[in-house]
RNA sequence: GCCGAUGUAGCUUAGCCCGGUUGAGCGGCUGAUUUGUAAUCAGCAGGUCGAGGGUUCAACUCCCUCCAUCGGCUCCA
């Protein structure tokens, strides 16, 4: 809704001619008030979605100005030309109507002219800077409408554990002995003592390994990045781009903000008005996106394609996206306002097709994840759709189970609620039981025609692709928080923690024993590079003035993967004793040349992105960011 | 957003119940030490005690409001 509220001397009107069919009946053809708030209002579209909150926000408004001019007469007077976008004649009145009681029962004198007539009007505006205001009124959460939604869904919403034999269990029937991952993530159990953990376990790394931090001037849920934390969240970006376009995927770019009132828009956008960014600049009104798709689906929609084009995947790293999360749900890297989010959407022909795709992307998920260092047993899947679908489709969906080889939850419905007609998700269960979503493929079997996205055929008939929605790992943060999550689990177990070695921004750490031997140390560096120029192995010098055991503790405390120690011993054997921090790196009791160092290491890194170290090669140089 | 808890130096924290010039460890700086596989020693600097208001002769301490963080709830296309 639009308003312009005039602080007026005077507004006198005269009724002329009809400008609707059936305008509303009135025997006054004509009316005057002195000393008026003059309210024009045009209703709009998409007050329609939510009348009661229109009308309750408008008499706010209206009110407010009110009081504050010190008016207690106010003239309402529809003008539809302050939209292009208009409700239909009806329901504004009705809403125009609504508004007049309101404020009516708020003890105002009201008077509402005609609607749906071209009136004559004089008006005199004081001129006083609050005396011209205009307010533009969005509907505020359609309570009513999602409240049913979600009563609908929840009605018809039944949940199953299914098995890789294809046995399909009420979920209150399944024995979850083996399975209490999958149960916490079933039933979002609380376990017996929660009280009082303090935050959650990666908040308390992402600081300690200086990954990342909570930025106090921005909003919440924009986190910093330290050198390290963007280090490694750069390696996650690289290499799930990689894995993307070695699938197929075109990496775009696309804005990361769009205008609230494009037609298509602003359809999708207003079945969830509550949570955008929005940002105001001159007279438009731009809303941050929340997902890549706008932009993807928009470049579909002008794209010339052939069915032999099909399926055509188009990827976006998203950075960023933003959702105004309730303050309440923030959590460390978990939930972000801000985050990275891979997208990788594929058009496809038809039902047929967007199944075999399903697969693909399904493996492609499962490997991402099992290669970043989260493998199956860090993981639950989730498996959304309906009660037909599945029963057309049960020996494609248990092909899904018998890959992930442990049963999943599934949740059906009678009919089909959301856009899409088959979901899955790999949900990652934390330290204190929380589960989050990572991996997630749709086949949504809407927007194609919503966004007017449109393929040729064989027989060069226009229509409307499937599409599918994927992200392979999902959001970066969120793998970044399951890493630590992880390696917390292991710390409770008594284990040492690490970050894989691929991601490792120190992988190897020199520690000379006295400072004759910083240039050893140097030079070893230098030739742990030297091997190849496409493999990095990212090494320091800790050339403190510090006490041996002091640096090693510290280099420990850091979770660097490899430790050695630099002394007379090694310059003449030109062989160290790694201190390895887990026994899959390598053999403590063994020594180690440069050479075997660096086979050890690539071997380890090389289908990985590579990259050289972050950081000051020497820690003599290196500042604090926290602690 | 709702309910509860917390906020003291860059970090971790003592003091607050019961009002009377904030105390330490780590880190930083300076000096000594030249170190062989998880903390070398000494000195120095560093605090509008989250912000604003109130009560009081006097507030880190008691009261109110706000902000931020944590936990729970709700939520998560």
């Amino acid at each position: 809704m639009k308003l312009l509220l005039i602080h007026s001397d005077y507004i006198e009107y005269e009724v002329k001619t009809k400008a609707i069919k059936t305008p509303e009946d009135t025997t006054k053809k004509h009316d005057r008030f002195e000393e008026a708030l003059t309210v024009f209002t045009a209703v709009e579209k998409i007050d329609e979605k939510g009348p009661s909150q229109v009308v309750k926000q408008a008499v706010e408004e209206i009110t407010k100005t009110a009081d504050q001019l010190k008016v207690r007469n106010i003239m309402l007077y529809p003008y539809a030309h302050l939209s292009s976008d208009l409700a239909s004649p009806k329901k504004a009145q009705e809403i125009l109507v609504e508004i007049e009681y309101e404020l009516s029962q708020k003890n105002y004198n009201v008077k509402r002219s005609p609607f749906g007539w071209y009136k004559a009007f004089k008006i005199s505006c004081k001129g006083h800077p609050l005396s011209e205001l205009s307010r533009e009124i969005i509907p505020g959460k359609i309570e009513e409408e999602n409240e049913s939604l979600k009563k609908e869904r929840k009605l018809s919403s039944y949940w199953y554990i299914l098995t890789q034999d294809g046995t399909l269990q009420d979920i209150d029937k399944f024995n979850f002995k083996d399975y209490n991952n999958l149960k916490k993530f079933s039933f979002y159990e609380k376990e017996k003592s929660r009280a009082v953990k303090g935050e959650p376990a990666h908040v308390t790394l992402m600081k300690k390994l200086e990954i990342a931090d909570y930025e106090p001037a921005s909003d919440a849920g924009n986190m910093r990045f330290y050198p390290k934390g963007r280090f490694i969240k750069k390696l996650l970006e690289q290499y799930v781009t990689r894995r993307v376009v070695d699938y197929g995927g075109l990496e775009v770019e696309t804005p990361i903000m769009y205008d609230m009132d494009h037609p298509t828009l602003s359809k999708y956008l207003h079945r969830f008005p509550a949570r955008q960014y929005q940002i105001e600049s001159d007279k438009r009104n731009f809303f941050l996106r929340f997902a890549a798709c706008f932009g993807q689906f928009l470049m579909a929609h002008d794209a010339t394609i052939s069915y032999k084009d099909l399926p055509l995947k188009i990827y976006e790293m998203t950075r960023y996206s933003f959702r105004r999360e309730q303050s309440g749900e923030l959590v460390g890297l978990r939930r972000l306002r801000a985050f990275t989010m891979p997208d990788v959407h594929a058009l496809v022909s038809d039902m047929n097709m967007a199944m075999d795709e399903f697969k693909v992307r399904f493996d492609l998920s499962l490997s991402v994840l099992q290669n970043i260092g989260i493998d199956n047993s860090d993981i639950e899947m989730a498996l959304r759709t309906t009660k037909d679908f599945y029963k057309e489709n049960k020996n494609f969906i248990v092909d899904l189970v018998k890959k992930l080889g442990k049963p999943i939850l599934v949740e059906m419905w009678d009919k089909r609620i959301f856009y899409f007609i088959l979901k899955f998700e790999f949900n990652f269960v934390d330290m204190s039981d929380k589960a989050s979503a990572l991996s997630t493929d749709q086949i949504d079997i809407e927007n194609g025609e919503r966004y007017d996205i449109k393929f040729t055929d064989k027989n060069g008939t226009q229509k409307y692709p499937l599409i599918l929605h994927c992200s392979p790992s999902g959001a970066i943060e969120r793998v970044m928080y399951a890493l630590l999550e992880k390696e917390a689990k292991k710390m409770s177990k008594g284990e040492k923690p690490m970050i894989p070695l691929w991601l490792s921004p120190t992988q190897v750490r020199f520690i000379p024993v006295g400072d004759e031997f910083v240039k050893d140390c140097k030079k070893y560096v230098d030739e742990l590079n030297d091997v190849s120029k496409y493999l990095y192995v990212r090494a320091d010098i800790d050339d403190r003035e510090e006490s041996v055991s002091k640096k090693i503790r510290e280099a420990e405390q850091e979770w660097i993967p490899i430790i050695l120690v630099m002394g007379e011993k090694e310059k003449e054997k030109k062989k160290f004793n790694p201190r390895f921090r887990i026994k899959e790196l390598g053999d403590e009791n063994k020594e180690y040349s440069i050479k075997e160092l660096h086979n050890l290491i690539t071997e380890k890194t090389k289908c990985y992105p590579q990259e050289p170290i972050p950081m000051q090669l020497y820690l003599s140089k290196k500042p604090k960011f926290k602690g």
